[in-house]
DNA sequence: ATCGGCTCGCGCAA
DNA sequence: TGCGCGAAGCCGAT
């Protein structure tokens, strides 16, 4: 053996499964979560445990039939990427990568079966499905398999930043600070691994596969300003054209709520939604710069760091993480209270939806701040807090690009339940949640400018999409 | 424009 | 046991 010190951090990997057998067969990572080559902690200990092995290693993903709910705007997204990711793993790395499609506790450890594997890597997720097939594979691999989860996607792993369920941002930031200097670390480059899978790539149709999810999912269409992969999302962190660290920081602690400008957002979430980039990058590269921006900085690595995980810390720590069941008492307690006030407005889920995707950027551009006025809204005009968060989760799971995200549950808690907030004062329907309204929301925000500015561009896409239906039509007449 | 009270419970100091 | 304080605010007084 070359080296015996782990590359990666102990404190970042956990033992979930420690099988009974020798590292002989391949090591397989389970790609799920962070969909990325660069740092990536997962695959950094996979191709290390290979080497230190000396057998070879792969990646294997696996696309659900039915993935909770998500359409062409989130699954079109992913598989590009992938389609991406492949490549460049193909062309960098030689690491083969395999697509499976169906369910990953039959795919996974059939996969596993067929190539005699040893050792299961995968990333981490704090939500309840992913955790579920995870101990589902665990059940059903060979009893020589050892299976290793490593946090890729936090700075400071979950289970290393608290043992339990936090209260408040308050009472995760003095933990989690305090262990940066351990874990916000350079990451090292992966290099090919030393010994070669038996078989070269399987082939992969993915304008076939990618047609397919578009097609099944166009109720929410594609996003057509974010482009996706690893290389988008660093030109997004760092490019020298619009890159956020490079040409937009100045702004961002000023402007980072006003919907009207939102060139101000660092516009990474959907990339760290789909791990197409490292939060542990973002963050090595944004205090680089910190002695020139220190307060634009400070903020954006707030809300990347401490909020970021204290979304994941609320999912892992509290499975009922979408219901009302998972807030504090005292809310649930003020909220039932006020189930059956009188209710000024009653709109269905169907209204509030299509209301919801008059926006023609798709709601991804609002800024957090809106969503939260938003959410907000649909607990005054809804049937009580269960129906309105109800109706919130769906649909931020279905139209935001980083949907089914702990941050996006978070928020809907947040905004309805009051998690990691305080009380205040008391009435009607929202009880001692915090209250907002659009008084608030304009001495926030330009909201004239910002309707206008929407409806601006409603008015450019329906002409554009009337242009193409025009073109379309004279084309077929001259034919 | 700006300020303080509102309101809650955790975590720490005492 | 008491006190300070917080993820995004509202509202009325000044």
């Amino acid at each position: 053996m070359a080296n015996a010190i782990p590359v990666v951090q102990s404190g970042r990997i956990r033992v979930v499964r420690q099988g009974s057998g020798p590292l002989v067969g391949p090591v397989v990572y389970w790609m799920f979560r962070d969909q990325r080559i660069r740092d990536n902690w997962a695959l950094i200990h996979a191709v290390d445990q290979a080497n230190k092995a000396n057998v070879p290693v792969a990646i294997a993903f696996n696309l659900f039939d039915q993935f909770l709910g998500a359409k062409a705007r989130q699954l079109g997204f992913m598989l590009r990427g992938l389609e991406k990711l492949q490549g460049n793993l193909q062309s960098t790395l030689q690491i083969p990568f395999f697509l499976f499609q169906g369910e990953a506790i039959d795919t996974i450890p059939n996969f596993l079966k067929e190539c005699g594997a040893s050792l299961l890597v995968t990333d981490f997720s704090p939500l309840r499905d992913v955790r579920s097939w995870k101990e589902k594979i665990c059940e059903r691999v060979d009893e020589s398999v050892t299976v290793h989860e490593v946090d890729a996607h936090n700075i400071v792993p979950l289970w290393v930043a608290s043992a339990k369920l936090e209260y408040s941002a308050r009472t995760l930031r003095g933990k989690i600070n305090k262990l940066l200097p351990e874990y916000l670390i350079e990451l090292p480059a992966i290099e090919p691994p030393k010994i070669k899978w038996s078989s070269s790539n399987p082939p992969i149709d993915w304008p076939k596969i990618i047609a397919d999810v578009v097609r099944k999912g166009a109720e929410v269409p594609e996003l057509e300003w974010c482009e996706p992969g690893e290389d988008a999302a660093f030109e997004v962190l760092m490019g020298s054209k619009k890159g956020f660290l490079t040409t937009r920081l100045k702004t961002y602690s000023t402007d980072r709520n006003n919907p009207l400008k939102p060139q101000a957002l660092s516009g990474l979430s959907p990339y760290l939604h789909f791990g197409q980039i490292s939060a542990q990058r973002c963050a090595l590269e944004a205090n680089k710069v910190r002695k020139n921006y220190t307060q634009a900085v400070d903020t954006f690595l707030e809300e990347m760091i401490v909020r970021r995980e204290l979304s994941d810390n609320f999912c892992y720590y509290e499975p009922q993480y979408d219901s009302l069941l998972g807030a504090w008492e005292w809310a649930r307690k003020t909220l039932m209270e006020h189930a059956s006030d009188k209710r000024e407005h009653i709109y269905t889920r169907e209204q509030l939806e299509k209301a919801q995707t008059a926006d023609p950027h798709g709601p991804a551009i609002s800024p957090v701040a809106l969503r939260m006025y938003w959410a907000k809204k649909i607990l005054e005009w809804t049937n009580g807090p269960e129906e309105a968060l109800a109706i919130t989760i769906y649909l931020n799971d279905k139209y935001h690009i980083d949907g089914r995200d702990p941050s996006g549950y978070v928020g809907c808690m947040w905004s309805i339940c009051g998690v990691h907030d305080q009380g205040w004062r008391e009435r009607p329907v929202f009880g001692k949640i915090r209250y907002m309204n659009y008084a608030g929301c304009k001495r926030k925000f330009n909201v004239e400018g910002y309707i206008s500015y929407v409806k601006r561009l409603v008015g450019e896409s329906k002409k554009r999409k009337a242009e193409v239906i025009l073109d379309k039509k004279a084309k077929e007449l001259r034919n």
